[in-house]
RNA sequence: GGGGAGAUUCCAGAGCGGUCAAAUGGGGCAGACUGUAAAUCUGUUGGCUAAGCCUUCGGAGGUUCGAAUCCUCCUCUCCCCA
């Protein structure tokens, strides 16, 4: 949040982050019906697209009531903290807009609402925080190198639309970097610039070349001897937004069976089934190359005697590192 | 308070005494194609010491040679009436 909000207090219009229950747990129910609930008829309401929409099916008196609330929310705002402005996603136009009528009839006050489409993806996923496959800007939960090859990966027809949603590019330079894309569409012209414009906004511009790099190697022709041969600081710091399992015991002299490694000493796979499974289907590669069932990990598949690069499947790379 | 419907593997949803680790679809994972796209196609999708074995169909009991399927009780969900 510091990246993109100042809270400085000696700011002007610093951000500052409230608790609506903080306001509301105290108001009575009595209370609030002779305080807000006069100011707003049930027409007003029921003619809201979000309620007329449910009347047919049912929706409970919570349901219903919950835009009063978040009317009474932004009155609160507005008179205690200057509030004038709310924005949402466009479901919420209804409930922003009860907001700024009440603010005008108590305070005959001016408010606005800003409300943008929900961001959906090409497949129809919604982009919301329960779809699987999202991103995170907390690095913690999504680590850059992950967020970098999130953007690079999204669909053209996503690219486009993400591209005039999230980067601050202009309405030009937007119309010629897609008139490019178009041009040469395997360069990917568009995912390129939204995932090193959002990279760098949200991260760094070191994250942003860190997670270059480790793309160039991982999808790249990178080989095991290319492996072999980067210095130990370049393989370390590539593989930072990598998955890291790290055994603390030495391997043994005869090696151990992959499926154990990848099942048991690390938790790469969740179960020896899927392991074998996925072993089977040729979708598993150890340093840059393909493995069967039947392989052996063992001391000669360590690069700088501690780390043995794992991948499952094309994208998915995790780092083993073996403290003997 | 009265009446009815239901709870199945990640989700939706079949199954209604053996052939059920459970149809089908979605999602996930992997493979092919490719641009580390999309679309499409293929395989796979409980676990294990793996031609076998073990644990799953809301929970607890019971009937049976044998239960996701039948019976009893319990818990929860939904709908209708009051």
């Amino acid at each position: 949040m510091l990246k993109f909000l100042d809270f400085d207090k000696k700011r002007d219009n610093y951000a500052e982050i409230v608790n609506n229950y903080d306001w509301t747990k105290d108001f009575s129910f009595l209370g609030f019906l002779r305080e807000i609930g006069k100011h707003i008829t049930v027409n007003y309401m029921i003619a809201k697209d979000s309620v007329k929409k449910r009347l047919d099916g049912g929706i409970s008196f919570t349901e219903f009531s919950y835009q009063l609330l978040q009317a009474y929310d932004f009155l609160w705002l507005y008179r205690n903290k200057q509030c004038k402005l709310q924005m949402g996603g466009s479901d919420q136009w209804g409930n922003i807009t009860t907001g700024t009528e009440l603010i005008r009839r108590v305070e005959q006050g001016e408010a606005f609402a800003l409300t943008c489409p929900l961001i959906t993806k090409a497949d129809g996923g919604k982009f919301g925080k329960t779809e699987e496959g999202n991103v995170w800007l907390d690095p913690e939960k999504t680590s850059p190198y992950k967020f970098y090859q999130f953007w690079l990966n999204t669909s053209d027809e996503d690219a486009e639309r993400f591209i005039k949603i999230f980067t601050l590019f202009s309405k030009d330079e937007v119309e010629e970097l897609v008139a490019r894309h178009k041009e040469a569409p395997h360069e990917r012209v568009l995912q390129n610039a939204l995932a090193e414009h959002l990279t760098i906004m949200v991260h760094s511009e070191k994250d942003f070349n860190a997670s270059v790099q480790a793309s160039q190697i991982l999808f790249g022709k990178g080989t095991t001897e290319m492996l072999r041969n980067l210095p130990e600081n370049i393989l370390t710091a590539l593989f930072e937004g990598v998955p890291v399992f790290e055994i603390n015991e030495a391997l043994p002299e005869e090696g151990i069976m992959v499926v154990d490694f990848l099942a048991e000493k690390t938790k790469i796979f969740p179960s020896k089934s899927d392991a074998r499974r996925t072993l089977k289907d040729n979708g598993v590669a150890i340093n840059k190359r393909k493995i069967n069932e039947h392989f052996i990990v063992s001391k000669k598949d360590l690069i700088k005697n501690k780390y043995i690069l794992v991948q499952r499947g094309k994208k998915s790379y995790f780092l083993v590192i073996v403290r003997s």
